[in-house]
DNA sequence: AGAATAGTTCGGTCCAGACCGAACCATTCC
DNA sequence: GGAATGGTTCGGTCTGGACCGAACTATTCT
């Protein structure tokens, strides 16, 4: 039939074990290098030039020369997002949990995705913020409210940000399935966090560990 | 690092172009039979079987028997908003569009998402329902006001369907890059659509086709 | 019952592509 | 310059899995 377009070619893309681990590697929002991508995925480095030569050719992610180094980041923040629903997806119908890794309560709890805060600790501090009157409506349309804008302006939060994508958006959670906050504020509380010193990533992981003291800041901060 | 839900296993499903066929076929939100998605494949039904057995145990398909048929569908609307994203990332990275079939315009114009409407007119819907009040709020939190519960109620629209899905709920379109209205809602007016005769459904095919007179009672009975 | 139709299972072929060793290129450091 | 480090390219091996023919099972029709 061939008519629409051809997922094929980009499931398969995600669809090598390799890949994917590299991709979900990526999901840190760091840019990595060829090296560090390929001890993610437990393969050689030159197994691991050819993937992300592949990948870099699919458009998912995009290559940065500085040096003798190859940085490699997702395309955008629309392939973070099917990751994130394919996640979504696989935990769902992951066949009664291969064997949850030693990390997954802590990833559930909080983590990094792609450049701002998912996991419970994100579902919260999304429906706080709605709850406050901070962010009205819901879904794309989510939008900062006059008053909230002066409160994160007034907290030192940047929304800078020179990018393309959206004030506010919202992205679906694979653990909790529920909504979070992502956009320029997402990206800009998630930095803060770390700017303050809240919180800390554990090298290699999505992780985001939060200090006793950091998570009592934080909740005070932005009041849930 | 194995951190995080597998999704190479469910990618690699999709990934394989007999197996995203069927699933795309399956997007028409009709349950198919085993010839029917071998034909759509452009395989033997051997190897079709083969397919749906993996895509079953996979957890992305259902299958129903019935008689010496057995019916397939997909598993959930899940699985159908993930097929969605992908398209869209597909149409999005596609390189050059690979020569764009001779139904595309059509079916950007005017398509089934699984069991609602989505392409332009679709999101002329969704954008008219919400601009008029029908609809409030967005994206995931999007809802019927009191007055267009009232309105679709008049009009006939059945939003009983037995099922766990939201009344209404956005689904975003891969080729118009926006939302459109999926939900009990959405699979109401597209049902009532066909049962009014105001468009039909080439055989084998998503798109909806509607007539000229259909589609100018469409847009009065909503008035988009 | 026999014939026709729809699917599945089995066995065997075949190929895309994942993988790695080795050689090669590019950049930085001393 | 030479050595060290980070990546890529090339060539060859090997295996998972897509594919189909043939045989088999299940259901319906007459």
């Amino acid at each position: 039939m061939k008519d629409g377009p051809d997922i094929a070619r980009i499931a398969s893309l995600i669809g090598d074990p390799g890949r994917a681990n590299m991709l979900a590697a990526l999901m840190s929002g760091k840019a990595l290098t060829a090296g560090e991508l390929a001890r993610e995925a437990g393969v050689r480095v030159q197994t691991a030039s050819g993937h992300l030569t592949r990948l870099e050719e699919g458009g998912l992610i995009a290559r940065e020369r500085q040096g003798r180094h190859h940085y490699f980041r997702l395309a955008d923040t629309d392939v973070a997002g099917v990751l994130e629903a394919l996640m979504g997806l696989a935990a769902a119908k992951g066949q009664l949990r291969t064997r949850t890794g030693p990390r997954d309560p802590e990833l559930r709890r909080a983590r990094v995705c792609y450049n701002h805060l998912a996991g419970e600790v994100g579902v919260m501090l999304y429906d706080g913020l709605r709850a406050r009157g901070v962010l009205t409506g819901e879904g794309e349309g989510i939008a900062l409210t006059d008053a909230g804008r002066a409160e994160m302006a007034a907290l030192g939060i940047d929304l800078s940000a020179a990018s393309r994508s959206p004030e506010c958006k919202s992205c679906l959670d694979w653990s909790a399935r529920r909504s979070h906050l992502a956009g320029r504020l997402g990206r800009g509380i998630l930095d803060f966090t770390f700017a303050q010193g809240w919180a800390m990533r554990p090298e290699g992981t999505r992780i985001v560990r939060f200090s006793g003291i950091g998570e009592g800041a934080f909740r005070k901060a932005f009041n849930v």
